[in-house]
DNA sequence: TGTACATCAGTGAACGCGCGTTCACTGATGTAC
DNA sequence: TGTACATCAGTGAACGCGCGTTCACTGATGTAC
C-alpha cells in the first residue's frame, strides 16, 4: 500500500542507517537484500522503489557510515578540547573498538573490501578519509601545512592498519599490542 | 580418470597457488570454486578430494599467500643487506603494490575479510604477520627488544594501513600521498 | 616380470538454496475540480 | 470542504543465475600375487 511521503523517505532513510551497520559487519557481499530490508522493517519487493542497485546502497551507505563515523572524531576531540588526540585514541585504538564493527570505522571494517568496489562506494569513502585527515591535522603541532598533510596521512595510516591487523590475529594480547604500538607512534607522530 | 600421487598432489598445490591469487584479487567471496578450479586447469567436482570445504582452502591459500609476502620481505632485504629497510618500502609502499593486489600483501588485499573469516583462516593471516614483524624487527636500531616489537608493529600498522587506504581513494595523487607519507613515517621510526 | 583387481583423482551433472532483480497487484496518499 | 481519480511506496511471488556441496561414474594408477 502506498505510504505518506515524509514516511517514504524515513523509510529510506532507515534502510541506508541499516545498511551502514550490516555492511560493516558482514561486508558487501556478506548480506543481502532481503536481510537489509527486513532489518528497515520492510521487504525486500520495495528495495528498488528507492535505490538504482545493490552497488548504489552500497555507495549510500559507506558515505552515511562514514559520516557518522567522522562526527564521532569531532564529538570526541570537541568533548576533550585538552587532549584532543588522546579522545580519538582513547575509542579508536581499543579493544572495545576492534570487536564492535558495526559501528566501528568504516575503513577498517571494509577497507580491503571498498578497493574492490566501484567509484562511487571509493568516493564516498574518500569524503569521509578527507574529514578525518582534517580533524587530525588540526590536532598536529603547527609547523608547514604539507607537513601536517604529511602527518596527518601517516597517522590515520597507522591507527587504521593497528585496528585491521588487531582484528585479523587470534591472539588478544597481540591484538591489544598492535592498538598501544600505534597509540605510542601517533602521539610521538602528533607532538613531536 | 585417477591420476599418480605425484600429480594429484601437483594439482592440489596449483589450487592453494591460485587461490591465493584469486582470493587476494576478488575476496574471499568474490570468486567461486568453480572458477577456483578452473585456474588450476580442473573441475570444480575435483574440489572436494582435495579440500573439505571453501573455508578450508581459504585458510591454507591465506597461509600460502603469507608465506610468499613474507619471503617477498626476506628476498628484499637479503638482495639488499645496505638499506634493508628501503628495499622494503620502494616495492610496499609503491602505486605497483596498490594496484597488484592479486600478488600484493594478503593483509592490505584481504585485511577486512579474513576479520570475518573463522580462526583457521586468522591462525594462517597470524603467522605471516609474525614473519612480517620478524624481518622489520631486525632492521629497528637497537634498543630494548620489547621496544623493537612495538615499533615493528607501529611500523606494520602503517605499511598495511596507508595501502589500505590509497587503494580506497579515487585521486591518485592522494593515493600516492599516503604512500610517501608512511614511507617518511616509518623511516623515521626505524632509524631513531 | 606379468596379470588381475582394488583404489581413488577427476568428471560432469545434479542438488537445494539464496542471490539481485523484476513485476503484477494493492490500497492509502496526493491532487484536481 | 468534499468527491473522484491518478499516483506510487510497499507487498509478495517469480525470474534466471551462480553458489557450495554431493554423487554416480570413469579409467588410469597402485597393489597383491
Amino acid at each position: 500500500m502506498r505510504v505518506s511521503r515524509i514516511q517514504a523517505e524515513q523509510n529510506r532513510q532507515t534502510v541506508i542507517d541499516v545498511a551502514s551497520r550490516l555492511f560493516r559487519e558482514h561486508g558487501f557481499d556478506g548480506i543481502g537484500l532481503k536481510d537489509l530490508m527486513k532489518g528497515a522493517g520492510l521487504t525486500q519487493g520495495a528495495f528498488y522503489k528507492q535505490f538504482a542497485s545493490k552497488e548504489d546502497l552500497a555507495a549510500q551507505a559507506s558515505r552515511r557510515a562514514m559520516e557518522s563515523a567522522a562526527d564521532r572524531w569531532t564529538a570526541a576531540t570537541a568533548a576533550n578540547p585538552g587532549d584532543p588526540l588522546g579522545a580519538v585514541i582513547e575509542f579508536y585504538l581499543s579493544m572495545d573498538h576492534r570487536e564492535e564493527r558495526m559501528d566501528g570505522c568504516p575503513v577498517a571494517a571494509l577497507g580491503s573490501d571498498a578497493a574492490r568496489q566501484g567509484a562511487e562506494v571509493k568516493a564516498s569513502f574518500e569524503v569521509g578519509i578527507k574529514a578525518y585527515l582534517e580533524v587530525l591535522g588540526s590536532m598536529i603541532a603547527r609547523t608547514d601545512s604539507a607537513e601536517i598533510n604529511e602527518k596527518a596521512m601517516a597517522v590515520l595510516s597507522t591507527m587504521v592498519g593497528a585496528v585491521v591487523l588487531s582484528r585479523i590475529v587470534n591472539d588478544p594480547d597481540l591484538a591489544q599490542a598492535f592498538l598501544d604500538a600505534a597509540a605510542e607512534q601517533v602521539r610521538d607522530t602528533v607532538t613531536v
